[in-house]
Order: structure tokens, then sequence, then C-alpha cells
RNA sequence: GGCUCGGUAGCUCAGUCGGUAGAGCAGUGGAUUGAAAAUUCACGUGUCGGCGGUUCGAUUCCGUCCCGAGCCA
């Protein structure tokens, strides 16, 4: 496996059980009776999960199931730190190390799929994301940024989506900090990836659209019924990430009393859907998780 | 009871000087390796409220009825 990452070894892939799923599917309750089934204990693989102080908004396990067994990597950074997937690889895996080091199973539990992926594949061996270098992007048209990628690293424009700002952007910066072209790092890690994936071990949670839709709907209900207008009300000073979380911007507008409640629940809704679709299509493409439908 | 607006896609509405209609949102499907709860692409047939009338042809004009909002009694 060749990924050249310095200090940071992956753990086997053989040595961890992934329960992957859209939002509110019922991933938590799945994994906690895998783990208790196997002896595992409940690792975190949710980007929003990750900050202190969104607990409820973001739906964590709540007090009585982190009690039944040791749950790892919630609520564990300040809203005002920044993380992207390398960082959270980068934090995970020393805890996933010491807990194989009892003999207990990682139990990996979690919606984000580019996070679940940076561990289950381990992570390109790319230049990390650069602040100022992506606001100087951003500052420009996307047509001139599509040309300076296309004339650095013809064959990464090639497969890129070029009407996609993000994607022309990140792949731009890799060439311009690497000082070589994006593609060519990426085809290594891909050809590495591959046998990796073959040892991965988990399951998929998926339910139909109208069960799903309705399980959405209670979950929103109960944020707002746990306090989530309170956590949002003390978000200042947030990391510009952790503001994306969905129901931030909405509950926002309520408070500043530009929607009422029933609005508010409903946007929530709507977004809360989305993104679930978002996580079923990602999902559908990990072939190495067993599908089961609830 | 009288008058005035409205009734068009699941929702909010545009439009057709008469040739059976299109936006936003919602929804569906896709992409995705350091912003990912992010970002992004594609997909639009519905008795144009009902019934009559005029017309070669009505969602459009006329009549009438039903429903909603407002104003006057």
């Amino acid at each position: 496996m060749a990924t050249p990452l310095m200090d940071l070894k992956l753990p086997a892939p053989e040595a961890m059980f992934f329960v992957c799923g859209p939002t509110a599917s019922g991933k938590s309750a799945h994994a906690l009776e895998v783990a208790r089934e196997i002896g595992g204990e409940i690792m975190n693989a949710d980007a929003f999960q990750l900050y202190r102080g969104v607990e409820i908004l973001t739906a964590a396990p709540s007090e009585g199931d982190r009690a039944m067994l040791p749950h790892h990597l919630y609520g564990v950074l300040e809203p005002s730190e920044a993380v992207d997937a390398m960082a959270y690889l980068r934090r995970v895996v020393p805890v996933i190390e010491e807990i194989l080091s009892r003999g207990k199973t990682p139990v990996i539990t979690g919606g984000s799929g580019l996070y679940l992926k940076f561990l289950s594949h381990g992570p390109s061996p790319l230049p990390p994301g650069d602040p100022a270098l992506r606001k100087e992007l951003d500052a420009l048209p996307l047509e001139e940024i599509v040309g300076r990628l296309q004339a650095l690293d013809p064959v990464e424009a090639a497969r890129t989506d070029l009407r996609n700002r993000r994607y022309v952007s990140r792949a731009l910066e890799v060439c311009l900090m690497a000082g070589v072209p994006c593609s060519t790092l990426r085809d290594d890690w891909e050809n590495a990836s591959e046998e990796r994936a073959e040892k991965l071990r988990g399951v998929f949670l998926q339910r139909d659209r109208e069960t799903l839709h309705r399980r959405i709907g209670l979950r929103t209900r109960a944020i707002f019924e746990g306090g989530a207008i309170e956590e949002v009300r003390g978000l200042e000073g947030a990391a510009a990430g952790l503001e994306k979380a969905i129901g931030v911007a909405e509950i926002r507008r309520l408070l500043a009393g530009e929607i009422d409640r029933t609005a508010c629940e409903e946007l929530i809704n709507a977004a809360t859907r989305q993104y679930a679709k978002r996580q079923e299509t990602w999902f559908k493409r990990e072939a190495w998780l067993a599908q089961r439908i609830c």
C-alpha cells in the first residue's frame, strides 16, 4: 500500500467495521447493536458531530447511548476550529489504534462520505488546502481559473466538472502548491486504494424514501424540542465550516423574525432531505458496503 | 346582498393582443479524495376552477355557477 503519509499509518481495513447511511436512517442505534455483538466501541465519522456545542442541532448520540458503550470523537472540537477530511483522519487514526490495542473493534459510524472514504481508502498525497490561495482564486472569474487549470494540467481539467468552481479551484490549488500536475498525484492514489478496499467491512442502512422523510421530520422536531435554538444563539465566532451545518442559517432567520417556527422547520426538513439524498447517491457507489434494507 | 380582485405544476406565481403554457421552490436522478451537513450537473403535460356561448380553434373573449381575499351595505 503506497500511501506516502510520513507519520500516518492507516488502520488495517479488516480491523474496522463501518456503519454508514443517510442522516436519520438510524445509524447510531444500529452501530450500538453491532458494537455490542462484536465487542466494539463507537467511532464518530460525522463532520459536524465532531463539534462541541452543537450536539442537539447535529443529533449527536444521547447521553443514554453514550453511557452504554464508549463513544469517541464526539464534541471534541471548539466551534472556532476548522477541520477537513485529512484533519479528521489525523485525529481518528490514533484513537482507532488505541481501541485496537485494547482488543476492541472500532465501529465507524457516520454519514460524512468524504471523511469515511479517507479512512476506508486512505488519503491521496495531495497538498492541503491553503486558505489564502483559496481566497485569491475565489476572487477570480470561473473562466479564468478554468483556463489556468487547462494550461497547467489538461488531464485533470478534462475529467473535472469545469462548471463546479469548487473542484476547479481545488485542482488548480493542487497544481500550484505541489508544483506538479494534480492528475499524476491522483492517479497514484487511485491504484493504491483499490487493494485496500477489498478487505473493508461495513453496512449501508437504506430506508424507503417515505420512511426516511418521516424520520427526518421527527428528527427536526426533536432538535427544536431539545434546544437547538439556544445552541445556534450561542454560535458566535464559529468556524466557517460549522456555519454551514443544516439548521444554522434557518434558525438564524427564525431568531431574526424573518420566518416563523413552522416555516423554519420546513426549511430544515427540506435541506435535510436533500442532504440525505446526496448521501444515498454517495454510498451507492461504495460497492464494498453490504446493503441493509431496514 | 352589491362591487372589486384572484382561482394556471405538490407550493408561490408569470404568461398566452385567441393557435392547449413556464419560472422559482419542492421532488427525482447523477457527480464527488484536505471547504463535504459543502459544492455542482441534469430532469417541467398540468381537466390553465366547473358548465355553457362566440370562434375553424378558448386556458385567453362573453355569460353563468362554485371557491378564496378585500371593500361597501
